[in-house]
DNA sequence: TCGGGCCATGTTACAGTGTATCAGCCGCAC
DNA sequence: GTGCGGCTGATACACTGTAACATGGCCCGA
């Protein structure tokens, strides 16, 4: 997995999981982080049940429910409504902090700055869970010449793939 | 719409809508009746269900969810609950009748002839709901290129692209 | 012929996913 | 202050999908 092939400032992002933060100085910035820096420069709010929810995606590193959220959320006499996370969701996409993955339901989040018109490529392993993104420019105008051939304008593309991930192949291989 | 870009005999496959029929003479078999021929070519049971769920589905030409279904299915004295339904669709999926598409929780009716490996690209036009399959082999290359050089093993590939299909796209522009 | 396995279906209950609606709160402009 | 818009809480509900169990038909071996 992490094999993004479109880099903001020119190597890949390995992040590194849980802790939620870049490997390289230049973004040794949280998900939280970067994501208030962003929704500053919008004039946007990030409140804390956003900031919340997008912890909690950030930290998984794999999709999540949104009731899965609610119930991670919960706990310690406070109580999160999934409808609460449906709605911060709903911004968290909006603003391209968080994607939706439609073949699970689930929402993962993204450190990246793609803009709203790229189409990315969503890499699923079967076997642990983990999901990758990444920008595909040949897939993207391989499309867009297939799609304007059969007369189509296109206003959103899915692309998802599931599978066998890398490391968990290469482990599959060692241990049989 | 209608642009299917692989034929198994050499011409578009315009079908024409609630007839289920194609419109030429070659393939001039019904979607009912050509499933009842590859089930039995296959030596699987192409029951009243299944062949009822595959009507309603092709009749529509467009997305349709499982309930929606159950209820065109019912009335007259007949039930057919929604989990009947599942069932004919989980039998006609399998056996490439019917396409699930992800992002709208539905199904819709397939007459043609892609083995199992094939991509497919789902468009789906958001101004009339109809919708429209193609193989795009160029679009499949390059994704295979690229999970291969990303280390992934791909077993299941979804391309649904949401927007304007041509006769809506053709229609807006003469009614302004 | 009888019994048992297999398959398809019916039925009920339930889990999971997502939205509508109303109400309260807060900050800000008028 | 008063209104207005954005955010959140809370409840209810609609939609999507599955588990579990029972029934009936069919074939096949005992
Ligand atoms: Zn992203
Ligand atoms: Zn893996
Ligand atoms: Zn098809
Ligand atoms: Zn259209």
């Amino acid at each position: 997995m992490r094999a993004y092939a479109q880099q903001d400032h020119g190597h890949d992002h390995h992040h590194d999981g849980a802790d939620g933060r870049h490997g390289c100085g230049r973004c040794a910035e949280s998900a939280t982080e970067r994501a208030e820096r962003l929704c500053q420069e919008r004039g946007l709010q990030f409140t804390p049940l956003r900031r919340d929810v997008l912890a909690v995606v950030a930290a998984e590193g794999r999709p999540l429910g949104a009731y899965d959220i609610a119930e991670r959320m919960s706990g310690q006499g406070r109580r999160v409504a999934a409808v609460s996370v449906y709605r911060a969701l709903d911004f968290l996409t909006e603003q391209g902090l968080v994607h939706r993955i439609s073949s699970r339901n689930a929402f993962v989040s993204c450190e990246h700055d793609h803009g709203d018109g790229a189409s990315l490529v969503f890499l699923i392993c079967r076997s642990c869970g983990g999901i990758d993104e990444m920008t595909a420019p040949a897939v993207e105008s391989a499309l867009d010449a297939t799609l304007a051939q059969a007369g189509f304008t296109p206003t959103s593309r899915i692309l998802e793939v599931e599978g066998e991930c890398g490391s968990c192949r290469e482990r599959r291989r060692r241990e049989g």
